[in-house]
DNA sequence: TATTGACTTCGAGTTACTCGAAGGTGCTAT
DNA sequence: ATAGCACCTTCGAGTAACTCGAAGTCAATA
């Protein structure tokens, strides 16, 4: 059984926005102590999670409502849900290739800062993709 | 040159998301034609690019803006936009995992319901990570 | 006994959009 | 030419999802 706090650093969300998230009843069953304090086990912790990854796709938490729900009403919706995981696979899959092409591009301007600083001059970088920071670096 | 519209479709952003950022003045040097209508070039589009990653970081606008900034102030704040981008990477490096891990989660879990659906009993599916949908499927 | 610390609820504030109204401009079709 | 259409513009209000802090409860420790 875990607190609040103990959940949050567990799965890297604050407390804020796990009391936010039960409040708004996306975790089913959730348990209380008998000083009201939110008690999350096992189950719980599966549940935040489904959350943070289904949010984290991009569902707003009124879609994650409704397919928690849908969970609830047992064997008869698994076909909705299947269809509603397989969209969110696709987003989640369109975030990796995002994700990549992200860090590719942040990690290309942390090593040609780096270079600059080692001394490298300007023109003898690859020029193409840098025309923003030639803008940049020459105080256009 | 390109319309917000153009410019919108190109970097997968809506054009009042564009419009927002230049209206921040993230985007510098922004051409106008003679209606008064944003023109990106080539720069601007990399200048817009640039804020979209930085912004899919978690990099706030405000940050941007101050990045931006450093950036127009010339060679002198080489460091302090090395530095900002080494912290974003780091952020994007750790972004990249967590997509990995949400892809998996949510494959799983789709493929999970497909099997279910093609007939398997829950039993026969592994049980461990499955707990969620165990009091989903069978409506605790 | 007093302080510490973690919990509670509640309500206000913030960020980054998101939308739509109201209006201008230029192109094409009748 | 004039009507319609598809763009664009600015502006201001609305929204989602936090985010924060105040005020209060409770239990354990010094």
């Amino acid at each position: 059984m875990y607190t609040v706090k103990e959940a949050a650093e567990l799965l890297n969300l604050t407390d804020h926005t796990i009391r936010y998230y039960t409040d708004k009843e996306l975790i089913p069953n959730l348990k209380r102590d008998q000083h009201n304090n939110r008690l999350f086990d096992k189950e719980s912790l599966n549940w935040l999670l489904c959350v943070k990854h289904l949010r984290q796709c991009g569902m707003s938490l009124e879609d994650i409502k409704t397919y928690v729900n849908l969970c609830l009403k047992g064997d008869s919706t698994v076909k909705q849900r299947y269809n509603i995981m397989r969209k969110q696979q696709a987003r989640a899959l369109a975030q990796l290739e995002e994700a990549r092409q992200r860090a590719a591009y942040i990690e290309e301007k942390a090593n040609h800062y780096f270079d600059f600083i080692r001394g490298k001059l300007p023109d003898e970088l690859d020029s193409e993709k840098w025309d923003i920071t030639k803008g940049a670096c020459k105080e256009t």
